[in-house]
DNA sequence: CCTCCGTTTGCAAACAACTTGCATTTAGTA
DNA sequence: TACTAAATGCAAGTTGTTTGCAAACGGAGG
């Protein structure tokens, strides 16, 4: 049984070729964060005829299982495999290729007392951002 | 003529009953942000017949006339009075109460250099943070 | 290896939120 | 006050996401 079907099977997720080939997309590229359009378009190079509600579902499974983890830019929504380090913290992610970097600090532990002297609470910051790397990075 | 004819002109932006009490609602809250469905809420209470498109089209005029300055949060977006200081600047808005409160800092100075190091250029950081004001703060 | 049952898939349609076209009404100026 | 260009209400178009259902498939038990 490959390691992807250990996987699935961990999560109680039933192996089919759809979700093996979705997971191992993902897998391989864990630096990456795709949209589920993305995802759909590779799928079609080798599954000529996979529906993209097929991909909604199986991503929207997969999210709900902690296989894979979600973050939006400007109302996108994307998708990159669960990082081994599940404990909370940020990434950097190339708006034009989706490569991502995990960030080992928080950007906002210098500048939250500052918001608490403003009185405000409970506040909750972005896990993520954005910019270009240095492949991407604009002339 | 009322100031907010005059802000109107200044802009090029005919002056309607709607407009004038979209304006005047956003003018007198300046320190609140409002979803169009919000505007368009307070509206009817007034004006029974405004329709959402009044709202909307008028919002997204201002909005492109710098009159109002736009938002978002959660797949949602607020609109709220311009500030008077145009620099570029951040807010703290309360995800309850929709209350603003401008930062007179960048959070972001302080790491910016951290990202650079990582290869990312062009950083491009979000404007607003959501938290809950003193009024509003969770139990 | 085969059968059967519950799950997954493809298809098409429902849905929600946003946006637009058009006929009518209105504001502003001459 | 009349005229013209712009604003409004209504209804329908659009876009992206989500769902229902019948057919196809995976995998557990025979």
């Amino acid at each position: 049984m490959t390691e992807l079907k250990k996987l699935l099977k961990e999560k109680n997720i039933k192996s089919t070729k759809y979700r093996l080939a979705i997971l191992k997309l993902l897998y391989d590229e864990q630096d990456h964060f795709f949209s589920i359009d993305q995802i759909h378009e590779k799928l079609k190079e080798v599954f000529h005829t996979i529906d993209f509600s097929t991909v909604y579902r199986t991503v929207e499974r997969f999210e709900a299982d902690d296989l894979i983890y979600k973050t939006k830019l400007e109302d996108k929504v994307y998708y990159s495999y669960q990082c081994a380090d599940q404990r909370y913290h940020h990434h950097l992610i190339c708006k034009s290729c989706g490569k991502k970097v995990k960030l080992d600090f928080c950007p906002f532990d210098a500048i939250e007392s500052q918001y608490n002297q403003l009185g405000f609470q409970s506040y909750e910051h972005t896990r993520d951002f954005f910019g270009y790397c240095s492949t991407c990075k604009k002339p």
